[in-house]
RNA sequence: GGUCACCUGGCCGAGUGGUUAGGCACAGCUCUGCAAAAGCUGCUACAGCGGUUCGAAUCCGCUGGUGACCUCCA
């Protein structure tokens, strides 16, 4: 078996992974709300995802990875009266709702690109399952979980849990949520305030609308989800993920729905990756204190020094375990940024390699890499610790610069070693983590060649002993933001600040 | 108010009852015309107070602090 061990939020515990269907995994991950664009406290689920997503393809499972798109709005209850998210916001922007929607959606998409996440097998839109999400609350209105009122359909929270066990996910019990002194208005059509809405009459001005056998409306908050999960992966699927913020009452609704519906549980493992937080508090629209991507990799936000590549976001991320919170400071990002060049130019010089000739006995460091490759699975089989992995490879990097730098013998590492080193550091590095080295791909041909000339010259004054001139070379080009470097054999490479 | 988490060295962060996580920063050294890079070395912490234990940052309790959820939220 796969030995994977994942941290299951239904049983607080971790759990030895099985597939309901050998050698397939179906995932299931909740979606961005498209009203709005996308901040750096929504990259880490997906982030994440795309990391299981990613290992579980490595392990050699198919993996059916569905994301959905929440284009429909959920509606808010905090005032008088229910509204369409999607229409509010496009009513302020003047926007058709589909078309505010079509923005953010590509908005996503990009960001989702720069991050370099692979694609979800199937990213179902809430508005293109009306029907299925209709079917199935008719099917638990048909079961007596669900009643209607004024044209609306409303889940009954309490009967549901006289006969199911009900708030396991999210730690919530019945008696307490029923006495919740808390008073929101517009309740008045539940028959208990723990009920959520499976259908919702639509308000004359709603601007999103469906017929339904209850009259004009929309689909509720959590239904989406259960319609589209059980129609891609099966009314039981394997592993359902997502923010901790969703745990409840989004998911504890998912189970309960699709408990009555299929007569099961959905979901075999739930994962919930933690917070993104910003001086210590959650990131999110209701703190007023997100960074969106945008903001992020333009650096164009009053709390941020710089702008940010997306590959140190990313890697930001995976330096934390997932159900960490992790605190977004300008240091911590920089310090990433720091860090994951010196990887990745350990990693380009590993390219560059060759294996000695020379025969020798092991020596020591030789096995100890080969220990502390061996170790990466067993962490990425912990729970995803992509931590642990690249501390490990971090204690790899002085040994790769210590070979080309000469403090090292070339012979310390075996042929065999070498071999598996790069291959290892493809697939954690590239396959796994899904990194990418922070210089664009463009063509530099031009600037290589014209560096090289610079090179040259600078090359001629050091010989001569005129090291103004040579200074002044470095020294300007460093101005512009080229840096140069005198390497051990009297060449001259260069970096992009 | 209810429920549940968390509190690690200058900063970010991992963590198993007994062994240096790692990164960034900092200091010294090697290399270098100088610099950068790189290498080596150092910096050894676990909110406080009790308890369990031969031994606890790691288990239990109390206190303090922070946060999340309870309402849309990744």
């Amino acid at each position: 078996m796969s030995g994977l061990q994942l941290y299951n939020s239904l049983s607080r515990q971790k759990e030895t992974f099985e597939p309901l269907v050998p050698g397939h995994v179906g995932l299931y991950v909740c979606g961005p709300t498209v009203s709005g664009e996308s901040h750096l406290g929504h990259a880490r689920p997906y982030v994440t995802f795309d990391i299981v997503h990613r290992y579980l393809k490595h392990l050699g499972f198919r993996v059916r990875y569905v994301r959905n798109i929440t284009d429909a709005g959920h509606f808010e209850e905090e005032g008088r009266e229910a509204e369409d998210k999607v229409a509010e916001k496009a009513k302020l922007e003047r926007l058709e709702p589909m078309e505010l929607v079509h923005k953010y959606t590509s908005l996503f998409h990009w960001g989702m690109r720069l991050f370099n996440n692979l694609e979800p097998s199937i990213e179902p839109t809430a508005t293109g399952h009306i029907i299925e999400q209709q079917r199935m609350i008719e099917d638990i209105m048909q079961k007596g979980y669900a009643y209607e009122v004024n044209g609306s359909v409303y889940f009954d929270v309490k009967k549901y849990a006289a006969d199911y066990p009900y708030g396991q996910l999210s730690g919530r019990v019945i008696d307490e949520l029923l006495e919740t002194t808390r008073e929101l208005e517009g309740q008045d059509e539940k028959r208990n305030k723990v009920d959520f809405a499976l259908w919702k009459a639509a308000p004359p001005q709603h601007i999103q609308r469906w017929p339904s056998p209850w009259g004009e409306g929309f689909p509720g908050w959590h239904i989406e989800c259960s319609a589209m999960a059980s129609k891609y992966l099966g009314s039981s699927f394997d592993i359902h993920g997502g923010g901790m913020d969703l745990q409840f009452p989004h998911h504890e609704s998912e189970i309960a729905q699709s408990t009555i519906a299929h007569g099961h549980a959905p979901v075999r493992y739930w994962m919930h990756n933690n917070m993104i937080t910003i001086n210590g508090k959650k990131m999110g629209k209701s703190y007023n204190n997100v960074i969106k991507l945008t903001e992020l990799f333009s650096g164009n936000h009053p709390m941020l020094e710089q702008a940010y590549h997306p590959m140190v976001v990313r890697f930001y991320i995976l330096q934390t375990h997932y159900r960490s919170t992790l605190d977004f400071s300008n240091e911590a990002l920089q310090a990433s940024e720091k860090a994951l060049r010196r990887l990745w130019e350990a990693y380009e010089i590993l390219g560059g390699l060759v294996p000695s000739s020379t025969t020798t006995i092991a020596s020591e460091t030789d096995t100890k890499i080969r220990a502390l490759l061996t170790e990466l699975d067993e962490f990425m089989n912990d729970d995803f610790n992509t931590a642990k992995v690249i501390a490990n490879l971090f204690e790899i990097v002085p040994v790769i610069n210590g070979i080309k730098g000469g403090q090292l013998k070339p012979e310390t590492l075996s042929a065999d070693t070498l071999t598996q080193l790069k291959r290892a550091f493809k697939t954690w590095l590239e396959d796994i983590l899904g990194l990418q080295g922070l210089q664009p791909a463009a063509d530099h041909s031009k600037l290589d060649k014209a560096i090289s000339i610079l090179a040259d010259i600078r090359k001629d004054a050091r010989v001569r002993k005129d090291f103004a001139t040579s200074d002044a070379i470095r020294n300007k080009l460093s101005e512009a933001g080229i840096l140069l470097k005198d390497e051990k054999d009297g060449s001259i490479s260069y970096t992009l600040a």
